[in-house]
RNA sequence: GGCGCUAUCGUCUAGGGGUCAGGACAGCGGGUUUUCAAUCCGUUAACCGGGGUUCGAAUCCCCGUAGCGCUACCA
């Protein structure tokens, strides 16, 4: 079997877009899956857009989803000759095109077109009216100038996508592509063939905005020579309201997911199901990098675009905070209980770390993403400002509150400190209630808390520790 | 406007000539935890429309419709 090969091509124009990193993440896993080599290409050709930091932040994004590489990353900005090479001999051959055109020009022209409802296409101006020898002058004269693909006529380019199928394109409707900018450097066109050619490119796997574009890329494959590799085109990541996945209607950037607590675990899971599953009746949900790896094939992607639906990646990061370790989940979520305000007020001594590790254990089974943790428990960083109708169950008279606590204060005295753990606690309190539950346990929950919505009592009284507990439990008495 | 792609519950989807059209998230109802969360159980809800082909169509074909993408010296 032929050696298969894959890239990636991201721009450094700014943060990852989900949507380039599920196809980034498409890319690894069928690499990975069939054992082919993964090209990092950066496509640093348009120097306008170019982001101060956008490369540094790519490769952790990278890094931090567990997304290697095998060659790269290659820039395209260090490749200007190559690029260069090729468009002058496209010319020579007849196929390319030197253009003097000026912007203002082209912009009118296209207007005049859609004003009269025609394909806004190129109307080959330098072509028929500039004669080899005003080329050459214009080109001694240091003119500026592009090179654009000469689109044939009346042709009909088809081929085969993995995902979609056949598809056809005529060529009279397609514009004559600019190859060669202004300003030396390569448009996309140009540089993706021959970049995917040099570095001997199999399968070109990327985003759905690129499908109308191939009949230029086939026709560059022809006009140089060059056999062209398999393309599969990825469905677009939308809004709910159905429209390309936007900044304006919520986060787009994998780093925004990463600052919210989203695990990469959960999105890597997420983003991959958007749009495809391992089928055969498979019900299965959760997946691991690893499984999904196993299961991918490029033909089960989907061609229609998928929501990108929030509450699901609650849900499933929900399962993932649940099913990771609980050392893997303490190293993870402390970097975002050090950023709470209540953190900041804790003394920096053993007490704090075993309650921190305490409190951990507790949020680990309740929250949805790591940025929430803490928000539900309020109660344990400030003093509790008791109502005192809120310690009253079910119509109970003061002194039936009062003897409920001291029951509570004396049960929760005897126990040992080395005997004070969750299991031991909730079976000495719920041996004790009995069939009264709510008698005891509600005016301990509310004594311990102050709020009606909380963990339970045991929990609350095993990350309080027993002095503290027994001291809020006394507060409590001298109210009522 | 032109070209291209797409179309199963609100969302992600399974299925691909004969299925009670299945699952998951969300929603709703209930059990349990006296609360909340979690969990368990139950439940609402879909084949875009119209024509064919066929004994039979969600499934194949055609035509609409809608959505999206492209239509740059951006990728």
């Amino acid at each position: 079997m032929e050696n298969l090969r894959v890239r990636i091509a991201p721009s450094p124009t700014g943060f990852v877009h989900i949507g380039n990193f599920r196809t980034i993440l498409y890319n690894f896993l069928f690499a990975k899956k069939n054992g082919a080599d993964f090209v990092l290409r950066i496509e640093d050709t348009d120097q306008k857009r170019f982001v101060e930091g956008a490369l540094e932040n790519l490769l952790a994004t990278l890094e931090w989803a567990g997304i290697t590489w095998d060659e790269g990353p290659i820039k395209q900005s260090g490749r200007l000759e190559i690029y260069k090479k090729y468009a002058e001999q496209l010319v020579k051959d007849g196929h390319a095109y030197y253009c003097f055109c000026e912007p203002k020009r082209l912009e009118e022209m296209r207007k005049e077109q859609q004003a009269q409802k025609l394909p806004p296409i190129y109307d080959q101006y330098c072509l028929r009216n500039i004669t080899p020898e005003e080329v050459n002058k214009k080109l001694k004269e240091n003119c500026p100038y592009t090179i654009r693909l000469k689109m044939p006529k009346d042709e009909t380019i088809e081929f085969e996508d993995i995902i979609r199928g056949k598809i056809k394109f005529e060529t009279n409707l397609v514009d004559d592509q600019v190859l060669l900018k202004s300003d030396g450097f390569p448009t996309y066109h140009l540089a993706v063939v021959v970049d995917d050619h040099e570095m001997n490119i199999t399968h070109v796997i990327r985003g759905e905005e690129w499908l109308s574009s191939v009949p230029k890329h086939l026709l560059l494959y022809r006009y140089l020579g060059w056999e062209p590799p398999q393309f599969a085109h990825v469905p677009l990541l939308l809004n709910s309201d159905r429209s390309k996945l936007s900044k304006r209607q919520g986060d787009v950037a994998v780093e925004d997911y990463i600052k919210k607590g989203y695990l990469k675990e959960a999105i890597i899971n997420f983003v991959a199901f958007l749009g495809w599953n391992p089928g055969e009746g498979s019900t299965k949900e959760i997946f691991s990098l690893e499984e999904l790896i196993k299961e991918f094939k490029l033909e089960r992607v989907h061609k229609g675009g998928a929501v990108f639906d929030i509450k699901k990646l609650d849900w499933l990061n929900s399962e993932w905070i649940k099913k990771i370790s609980p050392d893997n989940f303490r190293e993870r979520a402390l970097p975002f209980i050090k950023e709470k305000e209540f953190y900041k007020n804790l003394p920096d001594n053993q007490e704090t770390a075993i309650f921190i590790n305490k409190l951990l254990g507790l949020e680990q089974q309740r929250i949805y993403k790591l940025s929430e943790i803490g928000d539900g428990v309020n109660f344990f960083f400030h003093d509790i400002e008791y109502d005192k109708e809120l310690l009253r169950w079910k119509g109970m008279t003061d002194e039936e509150i009062k003897k409920s606590l001291e029951k509570s204060q004396e049960l929760l005295s005897d126990i040992k400190p080395q005997n004070w753990s969750l299991p031991n606690l909730g079976h000495i309190l719920m041996e004790a209630a009995g069939d009264k539950r709510g008698e005891l346990l509600w005016p301990l929950r509310v004594a311990l808390t102050g709020e009606q919505k909380s963990p339970s009592p045991f929990e609350v009284a095993w990350v309080l520790g027993k002095d503290k507990t027994i001291a809020l439990i006394n507060k409590a008495i001298n109210l009522v």
